[in-house]
RNA sequence: UCCGCGAUAGCUCAAUGGUAGAGCAUUCGGCUGUUAACCGAAGGGUUGUAAGUUCGAAUCUUACUCGCGGAGCCA
């Protein structure tokens, strides 16, 4: 019996006979030879089925496999430029294991609405795979970098009894006899008693939005990273989020070049993504966008097209610091020198893609806390164990917020944040 | 919620008031090195729904449904 190998592993068998199993990803025929690609999960491998070769009933066999049909082959290892991946089998028996019937993402064009109603099937394919499998490793990439610098994994609540931020729109559900619950927008609140307790720690789940947003950059479902650290100020905090990001981008960027070659992702822009980043404050980035035409009345959030002319003037993330606090949340911490700012920090991607991080340094004084939640109309009763993180050895702190899809979808050059997740909840879709 | 665009074969599209077509997919035939293989043949349609204008509507008008893109909101 040949031995049971990956595509991926194929170079340490040139010359072996090995058995492999998959899919049929496509086939082509010259009469008397048959190309088999397979798809294992790994890679595409090409397969010689020779008449003369094999019995009559395994020429049979490969004859008859329809695209994404499952079978095995065996057959010996060679190395050939030719074949995608390098590699070739010349196969020496073939197996169906489940035939595919009229499979219906054929191997030309597709529009993106039949694509998303298969979604399931979509995944199958080398682009989708990629972007998959570089999201994964981005994942793994974030949870390196805070685990390699003692922060703690903290898992906030994903039902949550109030609006974190009191602004967005929150799905909403019965929680038994308490009355409505909601599914959570942002973990920071219990972020930030984390911190008192531990320290520093992230979070790292999903969060939801219930905003009737429409646009390439929204999803009602999506991920987020969101650390946050005791006594860490604005600056602390901008330190880490460029630190943060230049390591995931040059990690990411080194382990999955092979993965952005299939998505033609042009590397160069990512390679510059290494501190320190240029740092502006608000008004600075009215002063650019003022050069640039751009009529902007001071005290407003900026606009995705705003974003995009700050973010074109440099060659790697820009973070945005110190925004007028009244478009800012409740908890953000006004600047000592400026009354009318808050402390927070967004990180712009380049080449269009926006915010990927919001963060801020927190309120830490009792008193201003509750007023800031009196002005935004926020029940305090729900912010009572909140307070109370002031209430007992309060102490400055900061944190940010990483949108990941955001984030994969910069890193892939993706023009959707939609493919940058397996099964995308937007609003007018929740299938497959 | 607002603005714009769209819906024709399983899929991607063409046909701009006069017999609804091509490529891919499917089925059959040919080809011993193909690279979204190629060559030949066949089957496949209530043109999103409803009404209207017209001798005649995929095409013009109105309404509706669904989708796509953008704005706002944000990661």
């Amino acid at each position: 019996m040949a031995q049971k190998v990956y595509i991926k592993d194929l170079a340490e068998y040139v010359g072996k006979e090995v058995t492999l199993k998959g899919w049929l990803h496509n086939k082509r025929s010259s009469g008397k030879v048959k190309f088999l690609i397979l798809r294992d999960g790994s890679g595409l491998l090409q397969c010689i089925v020779f008449k003369g070769n094999v019995t009559e009933e395994v020429f049979d066999t490969a004859d008859k496999l329809t695209q994404e049909s499952s079978f095995e082959v065996t057959g010996l290892v060679k190395e050939e430029p030719r074949a995608v991946g390098g590699y070739e089998l010349d196969a020496t028996d073939v197996k169906l294991i489940a035939p595919s019937v009229d499979y219906p993402i054929t191997p030309k064009e597709h529009g993106i609405e039949f694509l998303i109603d298969h979604r399931h099937l979509w995944l199958r394919s080398q682009r989708q795979a990629a972007i998959l499998r570089i999201r994964h490793r981005t994942i793994k990439a974030i949870r390196d970098f805070f685990d390699d610098r003692g922060f703690v994994l903290f898992d906030p609540p994903i039902l949550t009894p109030n609006a974190c931020e009191g602004t967005s729109t929150l799905f909403e559900t019965e929680y038994f006899d308490l009355g409505p619950a909601y599914l959570t927008q942002s973990g920071q609140l219990y972020a930030e008693a984390g911190a008192m307790a531990l320290g520093k720690v992230y979070t790292f789940g999903p969060t939801f939005r219930a905003e009737k947003s429409k646009t390439r950059r929204h999803l009602t479902e999506f991920w987020m990273v969101e650390p946050e650290v005791a006594f860490n100020d604005l600056d602390d905090n901008m330190d880490l989020a460029e630190e943060f990001l230049e390591y995931v981008v040059q990690t990411v960027i080194k382990e999955k070049a092979d993965d952005l070659k299939i998505l033609e992702r042009d590397v160069t822009k990512l390679e510059n993504v290494k501190h320190p980043f240029p740092r502006i404050s608000y008004d600075e980035g009215l002063e650019i966008l003022k050069k640039n035409g751009v009529d902007f009345e001071w005290g407003n959030d900026l606009g995705g097209a705003d974003e995009t002319i700050i973010s074109s003037q440099y060659d790697r993330p820009v973070m945005v610091h110190r925004y007028p606090a009244e478009v800012k949340a409740f908890y953000m911490k006004r600047d000592p020198k400026n009354e009318k700012l808050a402390l927070a920090v967004d990180v712009l991607a380049p080449e269009g893609y926006g915010e990927i991080i919001g963060g801020s340094q927190r309120e830490d004084d009792l008193d201003l806390l509750i007023s800031r939640i009196k002005e935004h109309n926020l029940p305090q009763e729900f912010f009572d164990w909140y307070l109370d993180l002031r209430r007992y050895g309060s102490v400055p702190h900061s944190g940010f917020g990483l949108g990941l899809e955001r984030t994969v979808s910069w890193i892939c050059g993706l023009d959707h944040l939609r493919e940058a997740i397996p099964f995308p909840r937007m609003i007018y879709r929740n299938t497959p």
